[in-house]
RNA sequence: GCCUGGGUGGUGGAACUGGUAGACACAAGGGACUUAAAAUCCCUCGACCCUUGCGGUCAUGCGGGUUCGAUUCCCGCCCCAGGCACCA
């Protein structure tokens, strides 16, 4: 063998070794236990960058790890290859998206196996394959049967750059997740899925994934945004309907001194029509529609409001009060309308000075003997407290009151108890053409009406060119949206709007388990058999979007009979980002680091260690050059721990028993130490930096025992166990060299099929430990006492101790602590 | 404003249930080998103090507390990152 560790050869060696022996594929062996290991699947940009190696490392590790203790483990890759980015590259180089999209994926796939995953490469798939879209087709259909798909118009979120509507959870700070640009409200005719009908249960489970990272759940909640209140009515003052309005402060009800309403409440009209005011109101709605969304949204935008001219009724004190247009009430949120109360609600407080409207304190705080008066307030008193001026609820704390006063507006059908989230229905229609077509036929007479099974898929034509204003071209193109109606057979037009490609992301997990099954979209028995996902591994930065849309699309397909889980994914890790020099990688900071010239300089295993080495998974991953350097140095210690001992080790029998002198059972001990403590880090923790540098200490450990040359017959059977050691535990994280060393000590199997090694507790107890001795809780003095020393024993020897000594000298002793086999604590 | 993480040497990080703070690396400095370089190997490496000892004191964002003992638990504060936010 080589004396110098080279990379480049034995790792192109093992892939074809691997890919032959066809190593990495599984099936549903019934007579093991299944593991669902899922990190997740790539965008085909173009090609992989660091963020994807280090997520695909960690999912390896843990793929190889499980597969060598003994589960069957399905680790399938695949493409989540629709979508914008493969127009405009189209579109800039003058090719087709499937055209770009297929040779990314070509390129990639081939960078993942120059990696050495271990991927079950027969169930790999493509979204953007008619095979598969076929099917989501079809759940679409479905869905449409059972009303969770529907076609509304709305206001939606309109992206000017990326010419399509964007969902809710794609708008950030009010600009397009893709290419930032500020996001307008349009009104659209659009596809939904009804995720609201699930949002219960999406709630309920953020209680129940105790093997996600708490922020995550965090971050759904707070998505979800649930929230407990009253809707109340305010009949109007001309006896021509009423206002309902949503809160969760009904306590204050005997404080709400005017109606704010939101300029696209449907009953402005009404209200201003024929008023002095309608001009001013109209000016006024025209002003804020044209403001963008995110100024709308801002915190500094100041408060506006305008008079509609109209008044209603406060339900409780027959009050009549004045309706307001605001600036800051939202039509997305509860009722579009909100009852004000200045005194307790600080917006409500800001704009009544403004415009001189009155104020009413109706709580005062438990412990004030007397509510301030209206023009005592500096700012309003939002905290719960006590009733004032409410009449019969005057006394009631605000939490009674709550209930109280809605109750007795419920008797008069005014009012009741509900519940308000922030969710919204998940808007799916994109004006795009790189993306799975939505299987609809409009027809003149039968309205809308879904494409049958039997002609599904609605293939997306692949001989279009695209307009070269980014326009989709299929609404412009007769031999797609010509079509007959599948009902009464007249001249129709097909939906020319694609699927949101978060559509295909939220069941391409269930179809990994039968990627092949053509009778329908999941093979029942196989999917039964893989899920859930029981660990999933990916950037945060889905928190969001594809781990809530993946949790919807379940309920839904179980729902549907599909599938018998609740949730996909049992277990989550969000591994950090790649950063150099403290930015994110990207090409405008110019730190980026291309895993191609990585590999080809130093092999993948480097590449791999590094990634693993440099931080745990959950952390930000700091890129060093050097800190690469350092992982290749110790991949070449522990080359040449086999190299420059072939002799010995080759011949030798890893060591079974028999005398050992001083250093060859603490090399031993070190050993299963080792064993146990990186089997540890990787099932319990998945902490792979400290398990490398366990395994570091052992390599140093040999090397310190080679050094002093020791003239034992046991040398070299107690090295090779400590070696094989060494090779096996490293092999998930670095699993070329390990089958080349492997084999170089004459193995035959692969390590992939290797039992994961066992850790031997008698090995690891020593005869003697080391006592750490604290007077009043300093340390003062270590002593090496026999393995079962008792307490007393342990407590002599401490006292007797020459250092203790002279620290205690003449103090009384006041109390003794021990703790068995770490410490003594010596109280003067 | 609310919520969730986090703050440890020059750097990345370790310390798992309250028990030796800084494992393992990187960088730096010194040395060995070499004609030289690379590679490799060895030593030093938180700060301060002195009586230079297998010494003492301080030290895990800051201030308190509980404890024989706190990076770890509790209370208050500061800073950083992320999420939500005119949400009624």
């Amino acid at each position: 063998m080589e004396q110098k560790y080279s990379p480049k050869s034995i790792e192109k060696k093992w892939q074809e070794h691997w890919d032959k022996s066809q190593v990495f594929k599984v099936g549903e062996d019934k007579g093991k236990e299944k593991y669902y290991l899922l990190e997740m699947f790539p965008y085909p940009s173009g090609r992989i960058h660091m963020g994807h190696v280090r997520n695909y490392s960690i999912g390896d590790v843990v793929a190889r790890f499980l597969r060598m203790q003994g589960y069957n483990v399905l680790h399938p890759m695949g493409w989540d290859a629709f979508g914008m980015p493969a127009e405009n590259a189209a579109i800039k180089a003058g090719t087709h998206p499937a055209k770009w999209t297929y040779d990314n994926i070509d390129y990639m796939r081939a960078q993942l196996r120059q990696l050495g995953f271990s991927y079950d490469w027969s169930r790999e798939f493509a979204t953007c394959d008619p095979s598969y879209y076929r099917w989501e087709q079809l759940f679409f259909i479905q869905m449409f049967e059972k009303g969770l798909a529907y076609r509304k118009s709305s206001y939606v979120n309109w992206c000017p750059r990326c010419q399509t509507v964007l969902a809710n959870e794609q708008v950030e700070g009010g600009a397009c997740w893709r290419c930032d640009e500020p996001v307008i409200q349009k009104e659209m005719e659009q596809w939904f899925f009804r995720i609201t009908d699930y949002v219960e249960e999406l709630l309920d489970y953020t209680y129940k994934l105790p093997g996600w990272p708490e922020r995550v759940l965090v971050m759904q909640q707070n998505w979800i945004g649930k929230s407990t209140g009253s809707r109340l009515l305010f009949p109007l003052e001309s006896g021509e309907g009423s206002i309902q309005v949503f809160t969760t402060r009904a306590d204050t009800l005997f404080g709400a001194t005017f109606m704010s309403m939101a300029p696209e409440h449907p009953m402005v009209e009404q209200l201003c029509r024929g008023k002095q005011q309608e001009g001013a109101v109209r000016e006024f709605i025209e002003k804020t529609k044209q403001s963008k969304r995110n100024d709308r949204e801002a915190e500094l935008l100041e408060k506006e409001g305008v008079f509609t001219g109209s008044y209603c009724i406060n339900p409780v004190t027959g009050l009549k009060i004045p309706i307001y247009i605001a600036n800051f009430v939202l039509m997305a949120y509860g009722t579009g309308a909100v009852m004000a109360v200045p005194a307790h609600d600080q917006r409500d407080f800001e704009f009544a000075r403004k415009y001189g409207l009155p104020l009413r304190v109706v709580i005062k705080p438990a412990d004030m003997e007397k509510a301030p008066t209206p023009d005592e307030l500096t700012q309003a008193f939002e905290d719960d407290g006590v009733l004032v001026d409410s009449g019969p609820f005057t006394g009631k704390s605000s939490a009674e009151a709550r209930d109280a006063i809605t109750a007795s507006l419920a008797e008069k059908g005014m009012g009741e108890k509900t519940v308000q989230y922030r969710l919204r229905d998940w808007g799916i229609s994109r004006q795009r053409y790189w993306g799975a077509p939505i299987p609809i036929i409009y027809c003149e007479k039968c309205g809308v009406v879904p494409v049958p099974e039997k002609d599904l898929p609605v293939k997306l034509p692949l001989d279009l060119e695209l307009l070269p204003n980014g326009g989709s071209p299929l609404p412009v193109n007769e031999e797609f949206y010509k079509a007959e109606c599948p009902k009464c057979g007249a001249a129709a037009r097909r939906e020319t709007d694609t699927m949101d490609t978060f559509v295909e992301s939220s069941w391409y997990f269930a179809r990994y388990s039968c990627p092949d099954f053509a009778e329908g979209p999941l093979d029942k028995e196989r999917v039964r058999y893989w899920m859930p996902v029981d660990q999933y591994i990916g950037g945060i930065e889905h928190a969001v979007l594809h781990l809530l849309y993946s949790r919807f699309f379940v309920k839904a397909l179980r729902d549907m009979g599909y599938l018998n889980v609740d949730e996909p994914f049992l277990n989550l890790l969000t591994q950090g980002m790649v950063i150099k020099d403290g930015f994110k990688m990207s090409k405008s900071k110019g730190n980026v680091v291309d895993p191609d010239q990585m590999i080809k300089a130093y092999g993948a295993d480097t590449v791999r260690l590094f990634c693993l080495f440099a931080s745990p998974p959950e952390k930000d991953l700091d890129w060093s050059d050097q800190g690469v350097e350092g992982s290749f140095r110790f991949l070449s210690r522990m080359w040449r721990i086999v190299s420059e001992n072939l002799d010995g080790l080759a011949s030798a029998k890893s060591y079974s028993g028999g005398e050992l002198s001083q250093s060859l059972s603490q090399l031993r001990r070190k050993t299963h130490q080792t064993i146990k403590k990186v089997t540890e880090d990787i099932r319990d923790r998945f902490h792979f930096n400290t398990a490398i540098a366990a395994i570091m200490e052992l390599v140093n450990q040999i090397y310190q025992v080679l050094e002093s040359k020791p003239k034992d017959s046991a040398l070299w059977p107690v090295v090779r166990e400590a070696a094989e050691a060494v090779i096996a535990l490293s092999s998930p994280m670095v699993p070329h060299i390990a089958d080349e060393l492997w084999q170089a000590l004459g193995h035959k199997g692969l390590l992939l099929e290797t039992p994961w090694p066992k850790w031997d507790e008698r090995a690891i107890e020593a005869e003697e430990v080391l006592i750490v001795v604290q007077i009043n809780g300093k340390l003062r003095s270590r002593i090496t006492v026999p393995a079962d020393a008792t307490n007393g024993e342990l407590e002599s020897a401490a006292l007797q101790d020459a250092r203790v000594r002279e620290f205690i000298a003449d103090k009384p002793v006041k109390k003794v602590i021990v703790v068995p086999k770490k410490l003594i604590n010596i109280v003067i």
